[in-house]
RNA sequence: GGCGCCGUGGCCAAGUGGUAAGGCAAGGGUCUGCAAAAUCCUCACCGCCGGUUCGAGUCCGGCCGGCGCCUCCA
């Protein structure tokens, strides 16, 4: 069997090419004008582990993730902080790489910038006019949704429903008001850049369009973002990549990740309700907050919250832990083998992740027995590790804060483990109590004592 | 108003026709100086009402209750 995925537009499961083949992937990105939240680590997470899984599955990848670093949000945060939208946009686009980082997932091959882009964004723009799917007016460029009839396909809308919920702003210039603008007119104080359409700077959409078409080609296999992009964003895309290119599908298949809820209410930078994502990788680790978000379909809403994370965060560690247990025995374990196809048959089928996560765990109880039983399990322990790093699990001792109390951690456990010795339970009951207080918890076995920073 | 999603054990969450994965928590046993960890055992009438079917959490209809998008948002 091969890898499929659900088609956001068809709706359907897509098989892709048997590898080796080179897929083509475009992840919408941010706009960074702000501080990433939790709800970022969603996608970050969600297309890691496609990446990882595709090249674990033979596929060569080429992952292109933008920046869009030039719109209103952006020129309204520089101005009210007295600061350019250029050291804005790369203060929060160096933070959000920051965090990709300390939430283990590989980065992209390329992270392209819309204001790097211009010259495609115009080249595009002006195709999309000499084809008749855009027009100027009064120094903007707007797309003319009407004249591309299959608009709305993937968002599964039709424009007549479209027409009540339309925007109306008095001070743009459009043939209809579903139009949307490619190119909007330079307003003083502004940045912008020269075109033939007079001075100005790019529409919402339309860099994501020039991005994936100059780093990727005119089709690609997936596109992937939040499921808030559906719409208007990659229906506009589709509109002006396909108005562009004249060729169709775009995209092979549109990958969304659900969004992540706030308990009741929604987590959206706009109403404030957000939860800080260096915060929460702060205080219960990267593997926590991917077993937490790999615990449930990718299309399927999750609600953040603080019991969620502890317990992803004890599940991590449990799996942790087993990884890297010491192995205590010589006699052969059983074979797993059969293991590893039940995860990947989950992972084929649109990226399973939950029941793949299923059979991480039932290789760990599986260790820890065997490895009880006196059995030799460092075959299950190599499949683990590998496997949960296809998940793209660091397995790295959850660890908040910084980590210069270590060294007198260690000094007290060796006294403590004196203090064993000489059997002189009360002091080392005395040294064990008091670091759990203070969050260490330790765990003695025959191969010593370990210790672990509770969150 | 238009489009769409969801309702599974104390909590989270898989599962699209054949008598319910997994994680966390809880209770009991084993192990341990004690503890933690580990392991074993226990714990679900799948929102409600009809229907289709030999058989439905899984398909169809209705109802109740949550929610998303339609506007900046991953």
């Amino acid at each position: 069997m091969s890898v499929r995925l659900l088609d956001t537009l068809t709706g359907t499961l897509q098989e892709l090419p048997p590898a080796p083949y080179e897929v083509k992937l475009y992840v919408c990105g941010i706009t960074p004008y702000s501080s990433s939240h939790i709800g970022h680590a969603v996608p970050i997470i969600v297309f890691d582990a496609l990446v990882r899984y595709l090249r674990y599955r033979g596929y060569a990848v080429r992952h292109v993730t933008n920046f869009t670093d030039i719109d209103d949000k952006l020129i309204a945060a520089a101005e009210a902080q007295n600061t350019t939208v250029k050291a804005l946009a790369d203060k929060f686009s160096d933070q959000y790489l920051g965090s990709l980082k300390r939430l283990n997932a590989r980065p992209a091959d390329v992270y392209p910038r819309a204001t790097e882009e211009i010259s495609r964004i115009v080249e595009i723009t002006q195709g999309l006019i000499e084809r008749g799917y855009a027009y100027e007016s009064e120094g903007d460029v707007y797309y003319r949704v009407r004249k591309k009839d299959d608009y709305g396909k993937l968002s599964h809308r039709k424009i007549d429903d479209l027409k009540s919920g339309a925007r109306i702003d008095p001070t743009e210039r459009k043939e209809d008001p579903l139009d949307f603008a490619l190119w909007k007119g330079a307003k003083p104080g502004e940045p912008s850049w020269d075109s033939p359409f007079g001075p100005g700077r790019p529409g919402w959409h339309i860099e994501c369009s020039a991005m994936s078409y100059g780093h990727l080609g005119e089709q690609i296999d997936i596109h992937g973002g939040g499921a808030d992009l559906i719409f208007p964003h990659h229906e506009n895309e589709i509109a002006q990549t396909e108005g562009f290119t004249g060729k169709a599908p775009f995209a092979k298949v549109w990958m969304h990740n659900a969004l992540l809820q706030m308990d009741s209410d929604k987590m959206s930078k706009s109403t404030g309700n957000v939860v800080d994502l260096d915060a929460v990788i702060d205080r219960w680790g990267a593997d926590a907050i991917r077993l937490f978000i790999l615990s449930s379909h990718y299309r399927s809403p999750l609600t953040y919250s603080e019991e969620a994370l502890q317990a992803a965060g004890r599940g991590a560690e449990r799996m942790r832990a087993a990884a890297f247990a010491t192995p205590s025995g010589t006699i052969p374990g059983p074979d797993v083998s059969g293991l590893r196809e039940q995860f990947e048959g989950h992972m084929d089928d649109d990226l399973g992740t939950a029941e793949a996560i299923a059979v991480l765990f039932d290789l760990v109880r599986l260790i820890n027995r065997e490895r009880d039983a006196g059995h030799d399990t460092r075959a299950m322990q190599e499949l683990l590790r590998e496997l949960a790093g296809v998940l793209g699990f660091g397995l790295e001792a959850a660890h908040g804060g910084s980590r210069d109390a270590d060294p007198f951690i260690d000094l007290l456990v060796q006294v403590r483990t004196e203090m064993r010795a000489a059997k002189q339970w009360a002091f080392s009951d005395q040294i064990r109590d008091g670091l759990k207080e203070l969050g260490v918890e330790l765990k003695d076995s025959a191969e010593g004592t370990i210790w672990i920073v509770s969150p």
